[in-house]
DNA sequence: GATGAATGAGCGTTCATTCAT
DNA sequence: TATGAATGAACGCTCATTCAT
């Protein structure tokens, strides 16, 4: 009797994240996807049950991961202004080595394979780190913004300055990165 | 002889915006925009080439048509920050506004039907207000950052900002706008 | 502008009655279909929505028809023996002559295309004549069964008869219908 | 070793005809039926070579035990009548009583699965009570037909009477049997 | 110019059967 | 014997595009 091969569903997992990033989520086609990880069209619905499946599975399987990798990154005992700092540049890095993986919850956000389930998943990815931007907000050290801005302000300059070296524009070396959650402080604090 | 009609084409162009907005650039099925416009199918194609034709001259078209609508925004004649927060504020009305627009824009760039040419568009279309940032730079207002990151940063959080009051999340009067554009000052400036 | 061809879609239903009696339902595949009527498989769904469009409809166009044949069968001025067995005997060669579209209705009845919609047309069709069986049993001449069961058994020794021609077990020769038919009055006079 | 365990066997003809009386002989799909009956898929070719065996196997083992059952109807000591109607009675229990086992043998029959060495097996089984009809012709108080009329008559009434049973038109309790095989009667006596 | 029928290429999916253990 | 993974050969269906009028 064979067993599944969890190096079987690594491999469709991944090379769906690849096609993704080239080709948009409307480029996923089950029968490409499958002559890419080297089996049959067929055996792909061993391990999901249809496309549907494969897509939100691997996107609830992301968020969870994400989830797991960020709740360990806030335990340091400085001040307040270089927690916060050292949390939004962890969060850059992060956006940067799983670029394929942020590419693809993106893409996934805005498709039909977005319904009420995944919604539920998404929003309470979103709650990371809302401790550390109360704390700014009830000490008075922030603006006094809700959390919501305090988020979309930290996650906008983020967004883009991840684009930025994405097209080779910008190179981020450590004082760059710096430099850069300046810029954020800046703008929160009062 | 009947001439093509541009109500007709126009009524493509605003169906086809309205299509991506609801279902993805995926979403396009040229049998369903032609039932929508009220037309047969095989009518599209007089007014278009095919599918790719229509997709990359609605996408050229709407980034001609913004880059004459934003060239008009910065002819004040107060101070460099009231000046550079009312640009800001006018990007965001402007990003509200024409959401279906900026929408598509969005989806195009990241779909396989935007090619080497509509890159260069794209291009000339990001240097708008370049100007202004540049006499921030060299006056000693702003940081002394390049161009790129100055856009990013309130590119960033417009992005973010729009996306709250898309989901609601956020009432958008005149007080908050000009809350928000302080911020983005004080992000910038020295 | 072409325009929809009668000549083809009389095609497609003569040809699917075909496959039903040489394969059963379960047997029609729309390519093969489409290959027998010689037109591409897409084009099925020019006409059809789907498989199951297909099958219903037929279904039904064939109930309805039925029903408008049958209607012309009863007007004679004989006695009532004379016209129950020639109602019968015309049942029994409308069967005979329309063993295909039998066919097709009985497969039909026990798959999984029969649906609710489809009951209530088959029930309809299942009414046919009864004013004759009524007033056999009103004028005291049938034994007193329901209209159900005095059909069952008009119904049941056709089918049968029907089954034998089809073997070519029996030929059936006027003599022998109206043998038949003789049969099928001793069992429901009184 | 183990030996093929015929409790198993058992499970899997029970839920064949379990699942060719829910959905047609063409629903029957190996792998739901494995995991009905609570093996593998792969165990069912350890029983039957393929679907098809399967299928001819169940039919054929049907139709011996048909006989096999029926062949102890007939014994009585009373008038031809009683033994006659008697059998139709018992026919008609029979019918009732091994539902699933005819509905299996009708959708064979008319099925791709139903071939050559399966119709002579067909018609062996169709002689049942033949004895007992020659009687009723010979003796003379049978109408002079054939036999396959004979028994047409007879079938062909106790199968619609099965279809009303079933479809809940008919409550049959022993009067109404009797009252029926009256009619069966009648049809054929002089 | 405008149309609706027609189509080929391709996609997602199913399922009987075999493989490997 | 028993298993569950793996697969190839289909099948139903969609859709951008072209044909014929």
């Amino acid at each position: 009797m064979k067993l599944k091969d969890s190096k079987k569903e690594r491999a469709i997992i991944d090379q769906t994240l690849d096609i993704v990033y080239e080709t948009g989520i409307a480029g996923i086609k089950m029968s490409a996807l499958a002559k890419r990880v080297g089996i049959s069209p067929s055996t792909l619905y061993v391990y999901f049950e249809n496309k549907e499946d494969l897509i939100v599975s691997i996107g609830l399987r992301l968020l969870k991961q994400i989830n797991e990798t960020q709740e360990t990154t806030d335990a340091r005992d400085t001040s307040f202004e270089q927690k916060f700092r050292a949390m939004w540049m962890d969060m850059l890095s992060f956006m940067l080595d799983y670029e394929k993986e942020r590419n693809f919850l993106d893409q996934w956000k805005q498709s039909p394979y977005f319904d009420k389930v995944s919604l539920d998943a998404w929003n309470d990815h979103k709650k990371v780190n809302t401790a550390l931007l109360q704390e700014g907000r009830e000490t008075g050290i922030f603006k006094s913004l809700n959390n919501e801005i305090i988020h979309a302000v930290g996650a906008g300059i983020a967004d883009q300055v991840v684009g930025l070296v994405k097209q080779g524009s910008l190179n981020l070396d450590e004082s760059t990165k710096s430099y850069l959650s300046g810029i954020v402080w800046d703008a929160l604090k009062k």
